[in-house]
DNA sequence: ATCATCCAGATTGGATCCAATTTGAGAAAT
DNA sequence: ATTTCTCAAATTGGATCCAATCTGGATGAT
């Protein structure tokens, strides 16, 4: 019963904000995995027609969280433990070579402002959890000033934001993570790279480490 | 008077082809960079409607080719010293990962047939030799079996072509790049690790170095 | 009873039609 | 003469319409 959007006065890209209604379903779990997604269903839903739903389809197509198959439909796509082992790699590499590229460019300012963000995320509720972690990531690498990276990382982000929810309520996992921010920003500030580098891939890897155990233990 | 395309007798995906056929227009300079891509146009040119037409230029768009302005259309992306620094800096990274993790998993069967391609490529006149390169690469790293990075090298891979057709032209680089693949090739029959990623990143690099030289000089 | 075939409903892909936005030329005002 | 305003042509974004494809159940044959 939400859902008319107040918006919609503005032309253009409509399908980017159905894609990031349907993104933040599917992250919320709103949507599980599997579930069909019917281009004159959700047209209904949203108020406007197939067109710009075909369009939000693809993009998500695009980012793996739908998998359309010709002819057939879109469906939200299914997760694994093997899908979060490959983007906790793709991260990993993505983001140390962002974090390395950005490390020079760093101002104090920058780093301050991360800070304030890392603050405001240690007492956020669990559904702004996703959106401050991956802003507090962004504002470190943004200085390397490499759009396209950017924007693979984003895509990598709103990806890993969809095991979240499980890994935020089962586990001690936030405490653990602001530490390791906390580490993170005090390499930063002494412009220390390797160890910066070090604490960042640990800060992935062990995120995804432990998302997997718990996924091959309760197998959902 | 050419397109009308035998094809189209499938229904589905005519977007794919469009997108297809436009890249390698872009590759091979055909359509230089700033080029107006006016849906109207090319959907005359393709013998099809504009929707297609849309899909395809949204695909360009996300993999770098073109690049769209709501409202106003598209144009072919420039694409700058920058533009290759970065995505060569990209490529070092996805592509060290891959085969790093495909290492293990290649048989030698597997790098007999990536010397078969490498034989071909030695002989392959300039218009097929972006495909063939990539074709190459690609052997060495799909055992590693991460769709999403395989799926980010090719794209990458398509990116890195619209270069080539300046490098190849201009420079000795046929020769240093085939040295480069056989010893790649060694490397990876004794499955010496370090000595591969090594190979693979100097490879990368000095292609980018070399070809960001040649911009620089001879500005276009 | 089981299996193959066929047809109707559902659903997607593509074509056509309409509305909104941008652009540029020419008119009007200073 | 220059600048601003207006409006029509070009072009894109969205809606609607039509055709091709898939699905599932009914029908008929073995």
């Amino acid at each position: 019963m939400p859902n008319h959007h107040a918006r919609s006065l503005r032309r253009g890209d409509q399908a980017g904000d159905i894609a990031e209604a349907l993104r933040a379903e599917i992250v919320s779990g709103a949507l599980p995995a599997g579930s069909d997604l019917r281009q004159e269903h959700l047209a209904e839903r949203f108020g406007v027609s197939r067109m710009p739903v075909r369009d939000a389809l693809r993009r998500l197509a695009d980012e793996g969280f739908a998998s359309l198959q010709p002819n057939k439909g879109a469906v939200v796509a299914p997760l694994g433990p093997d899908d979060l082992r490959e983007i906790t790699e793709m991260r990993v590499a993505a983001e140390t070579l962002a974090l390395r590229l950005a490390l020079p460019e760093l101002s104090n300012a920058q780093i301050d402002r991360a800070a304030e963000i890392h603050a405001r995320l240690e007492v956020a509720p669990v559904a702004e959890f996703g959106a401050l972690n991956n802003e507090f990531h962004r504002l470190l690498y943004a200085p390397c000033a490499r759009p396209r990276l950017l924007s693979h990382i984003e895509v990598l982000g709103h990806a890993a934001d969809r095991y979240l929810r499980i890994t935020v309520s089962s586990l001690d996992y936030a405490g653990k993570s602001h530490r390791e921010h906390r580490a993170l920003l005090q390499a930063c500030r002494r412009r220390d790279e390797a160890k910066a580098i070090a604490c960042l891939t640990k800060h992935i890897e062990e995120a995804g480490d432990a998302l997997a155990r718990l996924m091959e233990a309760a197998d959902d």
